[in-house]
DNA sequence: TCGTCCATGTAACGCGTTACATGATTTG
DNA sequence: CAAATCATGTAACGCGTTACATGGACGA
């Protein structure tokens, strides 16, 4: 039952929502990581409704809107979507991906489950800069270059620790 | 003439290495935004060659170690890709790209250039940052926890832009 | 000779991109 | 009625992923 991050994202929004809607909603953000170009979001859809993940009703007419909602199996794939564990690969590739879980988790499951989810990113971001530390203290022939594009990669996560810790004390008071 | 970030990065490691020898950087290279899978490294170096910004001479016997370099047109490719305005897509959507070209940009075309290229950056971090935090300032009915994730994001880039002008200093002493 | 590493590739598949097509409804 | 906007889709293409295939070299 497992979803890309579009698909996660399709799901949470689709609740009475059309193909259109979520294409003004990609366009008018401008966080913008998602396309809103119609040839990702009308196919995903889809995929999903063949999933029976998502449900659909055409209005009358011509090429009318069409606003879908999840079913009974969507909601369960997309609970057990934000509540797959943080895995390290994730951490290291697509930490952008954990940003966005974050605001799905605390909506969807209630600002209890975002704390805890945000405990655990910062977990993981710690163990992240502790090995990126390490690989730059193991690894000084990698050049100068090389060591300070390291120094970014370490002091972004520093700064997602940081945002986590804080946002895990406001969120909580 | 334009690139994917894999094609640049490729261009510029195919200094008498192999397909192997690339799989193997990348598999030592804990920043690993880049598969080291066959089926992603194999291929894009036969694009390449196909498109004559690479040659290679595969060494006698069977399935011998094949070794690429860059052509005059791979080099000017690489060159021109080096030398593409930062624009704002690219800093919305996809920073670390710029944070990769940051390396080939100074290790290739020179410190000087590589302090060049900082400096861009720097200006369309500021941008950015101003962009989202305009939005941020003018759309109060998103909600609080998509405020704070826009909160990351603009910390994120706070963060790139401290380290492009930390870096600048430094590289220009 | 058996396993392991070196080394290169291919096939099927999923999915996003760009560009185009279609048709209804609203607005000037 | 012409143009813009609402709204949904499709086709071709590029490219990455996973998994599998091939075959030599070398040590136990």
């Amino acid at each position: 039952m497992d979803l890309n991050v579009l698909s996660a994202l399709l799901l949470f929004l689709a609740n009475d929502r059309s193909g259109y809607d979520i294409r003004l909603l990609f366009k008018a953000t401008p966080l913008g990581v998602f396309s809103d170009s119609p040839g990702a979001i009308y196919p995903a859809l889809a995929r999903l409704e063949a999933r029976q993940l998502l449900a659909s009703k055409a209005e009358p007419g011509g090429r009318r809107r069409r606003a879908y909602v999840r079913t009974g199996a969507g909601e369960a794939a997309l609970d057990s979507w934000l509540r797959t564990p943080v895995d390290p690969e994730t951490v290291a590739r697509r930490p952008h991906e954990l940003e966005l879980r974050y605001v799905l988790v605390a909506t969807h499951l209630g600002r209890g489950a975002g704390a805890d989810f945000l405990a655990a990113c910062a977990e993981a971001y710690r163990a992240r800069i502790a090995e990126l530390e390490a690989f730059r203290a193991g690894h000084p022939e990698i050049g100068a270059i090389s060591i300070e594009a390291l120094g970014l990669g370490i002091a972004l996560f520093r700064t997602r620790l940081d945002w986590c810790v804080d946002t895990a004390r406001k969120g909580g008071e």
